[in-house]
DNA sequence: TTATGTGAAGCCCTTCACAGCA
DNA sequence: TGCTGTGAAGGGCTTCACATAA
């Protein structure tokens, strides 16, 4: 929000700005790519990398146009190639060290997650209060105070967090988080987080993705009962 | 996608049409009415509220005009009206009743998150595939056996449910949800699913969210380079 | 006077049709 | 001829200013 838009440096390959819808898909073709190469299939249309990815091939190409003109005319995308790009495009190439804060379930499922090794983001540190849960092993990975986070993450050189904690402390350990120089947050509490603005913070909340759900489950339901009444004013 | 827009039943309060992004954040403010609420507050003026969910205040006036009008003019808006108001439109006054399929790290952290409870979600069923897993207690529940998976979510008259399984796995599985009756669907699974249109389905997707993270830091990080370099080439 | 509610303008993303190229 | 790449049109969200009500 401070400063708007850098013009980008000379020879570094920085795109003017992807808008956040597209961002998100490009990740999801990412994983269809791969799932591609992993299947040994060698190139790909507009067509069959959207279906795979569950949009219409139009959107799918201009989201791709955001990047640069990737494909052949009149035969498709080299899976390979438009996978490395889109790599490239999205920081990929460079390898994140993630640090996970609080290993309750939540954390220690995080650490877990097989998902996360797959993509150039490799978990380096993970943290919690309770001295009971300290020094114990997860994983590859023994779980530190959070008195020595910014020890810990300066020794473990992440440069990435995921706050797995409750609502009530999470203020307080986000802000440890920047103060130890990581500017890449992803939160799963339940709460609003205030950051700096050269901070990057994403939220994952259930909460709100249920009640999303009911919200629309609730319309559908509505709109049934309006048609059965509408059926039976009609006979 | 199938029916365009049925007319709201006479009698129901059904609202024509919530932007899904200011849907997104009526339940951001529901959850700030609750905490004020936990404090004693009665009433809140839009600034106030607005700055507790980290947004302006033009922005939540429109988002709660798609409600309704239930400030009073000149005062604020009463904070336990407002949030029952929004309660209402959300479909939250109905108890709305979860399966978890998976009981691995996720599907156990998710059994024991407690801001289910909370908000009128409950979660009544956790399955699993594994046999080892099968019958394990996790708070109050046991672990079903997915083969029973119809029958259970039957029995327990689940409406919702939230997938915590391998990608591998997820698309039978939430085949068999559907089959079970169930059309609301938050999925954890790190692939596209596809299901019919009367289904509701929501995706969290871990993966997704760093490598957007990562985008984001990789751009400050070549404005910055950049920075620099103007920098030299000034002096 | 104060703070809500909302029409209208502006902006950005999505959609679409077709130009462009192998 | 076939499929990509993209300009232009369309639609929806955000912003803003102000009318409105207490």
């Amino acid at each position: 929000m401070s400063n708007s838009e850098e013009p980008a440096p000379a020879g570094a390959v920085v795109h003017r700005h992807i808008p956040p819808a597209s961002l998100a898909r490009l990740t999801i073709y990412l994983r269809a790519l791969g799932a591609l190469l992993a299947e040994g299939v060698e190139r790909v249309s507009s067509d069959e990398l959207a279906a795979a990815a569950g949009v219409n091939s139009p959107k799918l190409r201009k989201d791709l146009s955001y990047l640069g003109s990737y494909g052949t005319r009149g035969v498709g995308y080299e899976v390979s190639y438009l996978s490395d790009q889109i790599s490239a495009a999205l920081g990929l190439t460079r390898n994140w060290r993630v640090a996970i804060i609080g290993a309750g379930n939540l954390g220690k499922a995080l650490a877990g997650y097989p998902g996360f090794g797959s993509r150039g983001f490799e978990v380096v540190a993970l943290f919690d209060a309770d001295q009971m849960v300290v020094g114990q092993e997860v994983g590859w990975l023994r779980v530190s105070p959070v008195k020595d986070l910014e020890a810990v993450v300066h020794r473990t050189r992440a440069n990435m967090a995921v706050l797995a904690v409750p609502a009530e402390v999470a203020q307080e350990l986000c802000d440890s988080v920047i103060a130890s120089g990581i500017t890449s947050i992803l939160s799963f509490a339940p709460v609003v987080l205030q950051v700096p603005d050269h901070v990057q913070l994403r939220k994952v909340d259930m909460a709100t993705e249920l009640q999303i759900l009911a919200y629309h489950a609730q319309r559908a339901q509505a709109s049934d009962i309006a048609a059965q009444a509408r059926a039976r004013l009609a006979t």
